[in-house]
This record gives C-alpha cells, structure tokens and sequence, in this order.
DNA sequence: ATTCTGGATTTTGGATACAGAATCCTTTGT
DNA sequence: ACAAAGGATTCTGTATCCAAAATCCAGAAT
C-alpha cells in the first residue's frame, strides 16, 4: 500500500495562486498582500507567506527591495526560457538514466499506459501519464538537483492545453519510444539528443498556441 | 547612493546551518528538529522552518515523509552533479549574455579587480571578484530562471577552498579574458563553450581536492 | 503650488500559542 | 518472552499576536 499524502495548507495556497496566474486572475504586474490573498484562501498569512516565498523562486512572483511582491505573468520570452532550460537538463537527465538504470520496467509500464491513452484519444489520461513518463525519468538520472530543477520548471508553466495534446500525441509518443529504444541500448548520448530534441520540438509547438 | 541591505533572520539561518553542514558539524543523515536549530541560534522556529525548505531545494536538507528533516551532506557524486549541470547553465547564460548584452562595461570594470587581486595573490579579493564576475554574467542573460537556479546551485556547493584557488587563480583568469573577448564580438557558440569548459576544468581542480 | 515633515495606517517579519500527527514507552495479555 | 494497545511526549503545521518597517496623507513652510 502506497501512504496517502493530504496536501498542506502551504501546498494548497501554491496551487491555488498558481491557477489564478495562469488563468489570468492575478494579472501580470499587480500587487498582492499576504492578507488579501490569506483572506480570499481562508487561511492565515502563514502558509501564504511560505507560497510566495516558493513562488518567487518559480519566478511567477517578485519580492521587490520594498518588500511588496508582485506578480509575474508568463510572457512569450518566458515559456522559450523555460523550454530552453528544460531540454538542456532533461537532456542532461535522459542521459544519466540511461547511464545508470538497470531496471526499466516501471517506464515501460508507464509507456503502456501512454499507448492505451493515445489509442483512446483520452487527452486527460495522457497528460497525467506523459508527465509520469517525464518524472520517472528524472528519478532514474539519480540526481537530486536535477529534480528539484524540473520540477520547479515544470509547475512554472501552464499545464499543455488540451487542444495542443489531441494535436501533437501521436507525435510525442513516438518520440517517447525512441527514448525508450535509447534506454534499452544504454545509450547515453542518443537518450540526450533524443530527448533533447522532443522538448524542443514541444517548444515550437507551444508557441504556436500560445 | 545604493539602499543598505539588510538581512532577514531567515537568511542568516540559511547561511548557518550551509555553514555547519559544510564544515561538518551536522553531519550526513544527522536528524535535525526545527525547535533544536531554533533554540541554538537564537531565533524562533519560524524563520528556520523557512530556512529548512529553502534549504531542501538546494539539496542540503531532505523531509522524510514522516515530515524529519536530515542532513545532506557533500558527496563526490554530488560535486560532479554540480558541476555538470552548472557547465550547462552557465554555458546557456554566456550565450543568452553574448547575444544580448549591449553594454559590457560593467564586467570590464570586474575583470579589472580580478586581474589586481590575481596580481596581489589576494585569494580573499579574488573569491569575490570572481563570484561577482559571473553573477553579472547571470544577469546580462536576462533569464530569471537561470539566475535562481545558478543561485541555488553556487550557494549548495562549500566556498572554493583557499589552497584551490591560489592555484588556480592565474589558469581561471586567463579563461575569463577569453569569454570576455567572446562578449566583445558577440559570439554566443564561443561564449557558451569557453564557459563551460571554464567549469569543467573547475570541476576537475575541486574534485582533486575534495 | 510645491516640498517637507511627522504622525496615522498598512504590511511585513518574527514570536508565541495551540491543535493534531507521529513517535516513544509502558503496560497488558497471551 | 513477545506483540499489541494505548497513553504520554515530541514535533510539526497553522493561527494569532506584536513590534518594526514602509507607505500614505494632511498640514506647515517656502
């Protein structure tokens, strides 16, 4: 049996604040208090207080020398940045993994699920599959700094709307199971271009909708 | 003038306990409480409780799920880590720095102290210069995300060892001349591989010590 | 009218208080 | 002797409180 996590209040605020800035509610440059926010969450500044100190390393909020945070929305030059960063240690990543893992089976697995996902057209399924695909991947490459990084990458983007997935999974799974093939022959250098070249190849894509 | 700057006790609980964890004081899997930090160092348990999940993402701290923090300490895998991904990052930084930056004159004036203190084999004044020259670096690449990554990733690390630097100081000075003229010609390829070569060969003198 | 000044107001950082979760430890039953 | 139960203890997460910092604003001085 796996333990069941229950989300903190701190957690739960980071989500929240983050939804309001992808969608548009916390508008880019606006000003936001501890207890405006608190008020509107119902909960105490305390928690909001540590969502903002986590959010300003996402780079969505800005603590200025005046102390006053404000709030930074996604811009076009933000999501090449992000794409750009996150193919180099993805990149990075894929290789390691393919260095050091002996034991595939849960990525296959996961590989299955994409493939089931895929077949059904089912764009909520492969959402939540491709990201496992992705983050089992960092888990392999063995790196704790990696990790944190991409995961911080990752939260920091609006999650792929769902008219860009239909489009483009077919694509991406194929790309996947070129990953999967460099795996399977430990082969560093071909897991890192491959990947590499799947992230940018997500970039353009994203552009294009955004 | 420029606004003095004043640290919050959170920081100063951050610079702490890195610096406990480096010289070992806390040592690798040690469990530490927030109310124990808080108690020695003089402060209430909130700003270590920032501090600890500051310091998690830096890799330095990890909450087990039972919600204990323990001790990460520096392993050899870890500096290659470090290393590696810094060589990408900041490779990625000289070449956004390259691409963009108009006005190099502040560098110029940093690349000035460094070759004093390389002259006066002052390490102290070298220490800084060199960590001012690739902030600022960090900063003309415009990346937010850049910046705080390379943050966390510089202040994960223990301070270059005096005995390193000395013998290094003239080999690494030399490298920043060579950057520097690919900033003045604007040649981004130039500017990322000089970079990370520039840290690889760090890699390697740290290791040599370690 | 514009600038300056000093107090009222807001907001933050940090301390303290309290409830619930996790752990420890003793007791009880087999 | 050993395992299970359950109460005491420890520790964390969140709420509340307080003092210092920043901002705002009205009136005085130029």
């Amino acid at each position: 049996m796996k333990p069941i996590e229950k989300k903190s209040a701190r957690d739960q605020v980071i989500i929240s604040l983050r939804k309001a800035i992808f969608n548009g509610d916390l508008k880019n440059g606006e000003e936001i208090t501890q207890e405006e926010i608190a008020k509107i969450l119902n909960v105490s500044r305390m928690p909001v207080r540590e969502a903002f100190y986590a959010l300003e390393r996402e780079g969505l909020l800005l603590t200025q020398q005046n102390r006053r945070v404000i709030v930074k929305g996604v811009t076009e030059e933000d999501i090449k940045d992000h794409y750009d960063i996150r193919a180099m240690l993805e990149g990075e990543a894929a290789a390691k993994a393919a260095r050091l893992a002996t034991d595939l089976k849960d990525l296959e697995e996961i590989n299955k699920e994409i493939e089931k996902a895929v077949q059904a057209r089912n764009t909520d399924e492969y959402i939540v599959a491709n990201e496992h695909f992705h983050r089992t991947i960092w888990k392999l490459s063995n790196s704790v700094r990696l990790q944190s990084f991409l995961d911080q990458l990752w939260s920091g983007l609006p999650p792929h709307l769902a008219e860009m997935v239909t489009e483009q999974m077919g694509k991406a799974h194929s790309e996947h199971q070129d990953i999967l093939e460099a795996f399977r022959n430990r082969d560093e250098h071909a897991a890192r271009e491959l990947m590499m070249s799947h992230i940018k190849r997500s970039k353009i894509d994203f552009l294009k909708i955004f």
